[in-house]
DNA sequence: TTTTAAAAGTGTTAAATATACACTAAGTAT
DNA sequence: ATACTTAGTGTATATTTAACACTTTTAAAA
């Protein structure tokens, strides 16, 4: 399959571990074979062309199924980098170079982000060093994928606010404490619990299961899930608009 | 200049006549030259490719000017087209190839919408034939416009719920109910008078003007301008998300 | 100059929602 | 049995939404 030099994609995969928001980065290193030293090792986001023939959302999920092995993730487009001089440091030039890529080609990156549970999958090895960094504490990215980070963040807070999209960070049943903190800790603020859970109880496609939480060394908290069906009928036009 | 062949911008440019939302259509002409027969007539946005070393926004501000003269619009980039088969209608190809393109060539559009009130501007004549439409009356475009067209909608009325953008749409001085018809056109509703002058008085970036509408035959509004500056400073972190 | 037409501008009540705040219940571990 | 830990719940007040109709001001017409 022939690949597109100028069209790529990177995903910002967020994963939330029940404690903080991870973001999945990936290890690039660039040895010298003359004398066996290492004059690149960073991380940067996941991401790698398009075939020519493909459209992008095929291509994300390819690409993180190549990457990680996950499949079925929640992707969304949020926005499309393409700064003439995203790729010219001299180090992501190298780097294109080993991988046998022009570096003087402009290449435009569509940006994705995914949401999961980390305890909904594991990281195999897939050829690559791949692992969960939490947000606060990514350092310097390779390429532009501070700035993609950045504004992957910009787009999750914002979707957030008004689409039910939390839960996707959550494993299919959870408590309604889980469903509070992933909030407070994407919007780094704190809710009263019951306020939080008079609010929520007005959402009826937010089911509560015949099943209680196992394994913790406490009263075990009510499981609930979310119907997207229920939401979609349920959906009112908000007319909370800002003018 | 050196132009890139597989990156362009395409502008939903939206202007209110302070009746009802346009969206400026360029016309697109294929005459045979050998009988003078036209064997494609019909509109699509406005949009071109974007040069190798230029920023897109400064594309599509660029491509703005050209077609109609206008400067310094409100410009959004909301979604990027890619579709491997964005341009494959047999009159696409030909109208590509009429302009010197490879019709077969992978093209990503980047979308950006613009908005406008029409009574700002005067459309004059740069060399092909441009107008206001309104958007229920658009018929069937070139290229994959229609589908952008209806993304943007998508995306200005996301954005008009949660953001003061209604403004970029009237002229710098407005009236109170000349700012409710904005909203009540762009999503086909209505609202209570009263109600909506309640909830717009809190928002003390609408400042308002010594000076009253003129050459209405009734009783002359007050005139109202926005602040930008007052909003960035009285925006609160709305916690009105939905879960 | 009076009348008419047209849109501007304004207030009240009831229902829903937001906010602030603290204790009891239910389970596990010792 | 006791201690520990988190789940789960209610009330009072302030704010916001929603529904609803009349008076005022101006220019134009008579």
């Amino acid at each position: 399959m022939e690949i597109n030099e100028c069209l790529s994609v990177d995903c910002v995969v967020f994963g939330y571990d029940s404690e903080k928001l991870n973001v999945l980065l990936v290890k690039r290193t660039l040895t010298d074979k003359e004398n066996n030293s290492t004059f690149l090792s960073d991380y940067t986001l996941t991401g790698n062309h398009v075939f020519e023939k493909e459209p992008v959302e095929e291509a994300a999920n390819r690409i993180l199924l190549n990457l990680t092995g996950f499949k079925d993730i929640y992707l969304e487009q949020f926005k499309t980098f393409s700064d003439p001089n995203r790729l010219s440091d001299p180090h992501d030039k190298e780097w294109l170079i080993s991988i046998d890529r022009n570096p003087d080609l402009r290449v435009i990156s569509i940006g994705f982000f995914a949401l999961l549970a980390t305890q909904d999958v594991t990281l195999k090895w897939m050829g690559r060093e791949v692992k969960w960094v939490p947000i606060d504490e990514v350092g310097k990215l390779g390429f532009d994928h501070n700035h993609i980070l950045d504004e992957a963040l910009v787009a999750l807070r914002n979707k957030m606010k008004h689409e039910p999209i939390g839960f996707e960070l959550l494993p299919e049943k959870f408590t309604l404490t889980q469903l509070q903190t992933v909030y407070e800790c994407i919007y780094d603020t704190q809710f009263d619990k019951r306020n939080f859970r008079k609010k929520v109880s007005r959402m009826t496609y937010l089911i509560p299961l015949n099943e209680k939480q196992t394994g913790v060394s406490h009263k075990p908290a009510q499981l609930y899930m979310f119907s997207r069906e229920v939401f979609e009928k349920t959906r009112r036009e908000l007319f909370d608009f800002i003018v």
